[in-house]
DNA sequence: TCTGGGGTCCTAGGACCC
DNA sequence: TCTGGGGTCCTAGGACCC
């Protein structure tokens, strides 16, 4: 017998962390953007309440911005990350173990715990977080994860389960599960949900009564697991360990539209500088680089194009020269003129920790460019991104990331501490 | 003319997630 | 004018090998 899952989420997270230290956005329609201010991607409940959607465009929202005043902001990853240490702190406690699934979410393993009432367990956690962070938050429990999620978004919209959904509990699972439409149910996309409904299928209820073969001949083996998870037999662990990352990207939308190999070598060469950095700061080395770009999707011009070429890093490494020469030839030979483009990244794969990289022949000057990426590090750290540069890289950013509603890192930067007076 | 079966490794791309 | 960024997992198909 597998021991009970919870799924904790936080409500609105962006914007409830926003409100922790800002008390005039309490009972106002708040949104927060995406990086480089492009959509909502976070909307509090009286934003919701106005018809705003998940990733709309903020030029389309203007109006609604105006008529009802609605508190605009851009997005703040340094405060959201914080705030979300301080949520899984306040929850360790209530489980054997943790898994931090995304920026909002942890499962909790709460194996131990059985012989207890897990809803009022689930309610003193809540107040926990609560109390520490100020973030509302819901909770679902069931028997396995997929099924934890489905309790805790009955949790969010069904204000009879007052924020804690238990799903062992049969009458309740009976009930949601008849009602939750198919497409909601974790895993399932919109190209999954088309072809149940096709068969039939609309709710999570029918879903899980599919036979397994069907399952897995409509949605391979990951429909057919889910299946089995809405069956109450797990095949998705709580995973407590944190996994080995496998990639790492840097992609951004760039404020005007790129026409030039030029131009997009200078941008693909500052992402290559960024994802150095990062993987200097996770300790780690790639084995892979991938540069792409493409068209806008959103445009109805035709034809479009994307292009994207991966090279082998050998050696393996983190330093951003041998990454910006990498993307600079990866770049060229993807490269077509006579298109606008919109979009463009870096991604590296086959990482490794730096420690654990392969040694090969022909490195003898690595220790000095280890130096050279560690000073280059440290002065960017003190001084703002971007104070030195490679030459390679150049100047000729010649769009620049929005990001103009940005609250102050509160937690996090000691000269942007919130001011208390008494 | 006839030209196997089975394995591995790699890449591209789809689907999905927050 | 203006439509996010960063991940994971899986499969199909080609190249290559014996």
């Amino acid at each position: 017998m597998s021991s009970p899952v919870a799924l904790i989420d936080c409500n609105n997270y962006y914007v409830s962390c926003e409100r922790a230290f800002d008390a005039k956005l309490v009972g106002v329609p708040v949104i927060v953007l995406s990086n480089n201010d492009g959509c909502a991607i976070a909307r509090s409940a009286e934003a919701k309440a106005l018809g705003i959607k998940m990733g709309d465009p903020i030029h389309h929202l203007r109006e609604k911005v105006r008529t009802h005043g609605v508190r605009v902001l851009s997005s703040n990853y340094t405060l959201y990350g914080d705030m979300q240490r301080r949520v899984v702190a306040a929850c360790a406690a209530f489980a054997r173990d943790t898994e931090i699934y995304s920026i909002d979410e942890t499962f909790l393993d709460l194996g131990g715990f059985e012989d207890r009432d897990l809803v009022a367990h689930a309610h003193a956690m809540r107040d926990q977080v609560r109390l520490w962070t100020t973030i509302p938050t819901c909770v679902g429990i069931a028997e396995t994860k997929t099924l934890a999620k489905l309790a805790n978004a009955a949790a969010k919209k069904d204000p009879s389960f007052e924020g804690v959904a238990d799903l062992r509990d049969h009458a309740a699972r009976q009930k949601v599960m008849h009602t939750f439409p198919v497409e909601d149910v974790w895993g399932v996309g919109g190209a999954t949900a088309l072809k149940l409904k096709g068969l039939g299928i609309e709710t999570a209820g029918s879903l899980r009564d599919m036979p397994m073969k069907q399952a897995r001949a409509v949605g391979t083996v990951v429909l057919e697991r889910l299946v089995a998870e809405l069956r109450g037999v797990p095949s998705n662990a709580v995973e407590t360990i944190e996994p080995q990352r496998k990639g790492m990207a840097v992609t951004r939308s760039f404020g005007a539209p790129v026409t030039t190999l030029d131009s997009m070598m200078g941008t693909l060469s500052q992402y290559a500088m960024r994802a150095g950095e990062k993987l200097r700061n996770y300790g780690l080395v790639a084995g892979r680089l991938t540069a792409f770009f493409h068209t806008n999707r959103h445009k109805p011009e035709r034809p479009q194009y994307g292009g994207s070429r991966t090279v082998a890093l050998q050696p393996m490494t983190s330093d951003s020269l041998e990454l910006i020469g990498a993307a600079r030839r990866a770049a060229e030979r993807a490269w077509r003129d006579g298109y606008a483009y919109t979009k463009a990244g870096i991604m590296l794969d086959d990482l490794v920790g730096a420690d654990m990289r392969p040694q090969t022949l022909f490195e003898d000057d690595t220790g000095k460019r280890d130096r050279l990426m560690g000073a280059l590090d440290e002065i960017n750290g003190r001084f703002g991104k971007w104070t030195a540069v490679t030459a390679s890289q150049g100047f000729r950013r010649e769009w620049k990331l929005r990001s103009e509603m940005r609250s102050p890192a509160w937690t996090t930067s000691i000269t942007e501490v919130p001011m208390v007076r008494a």
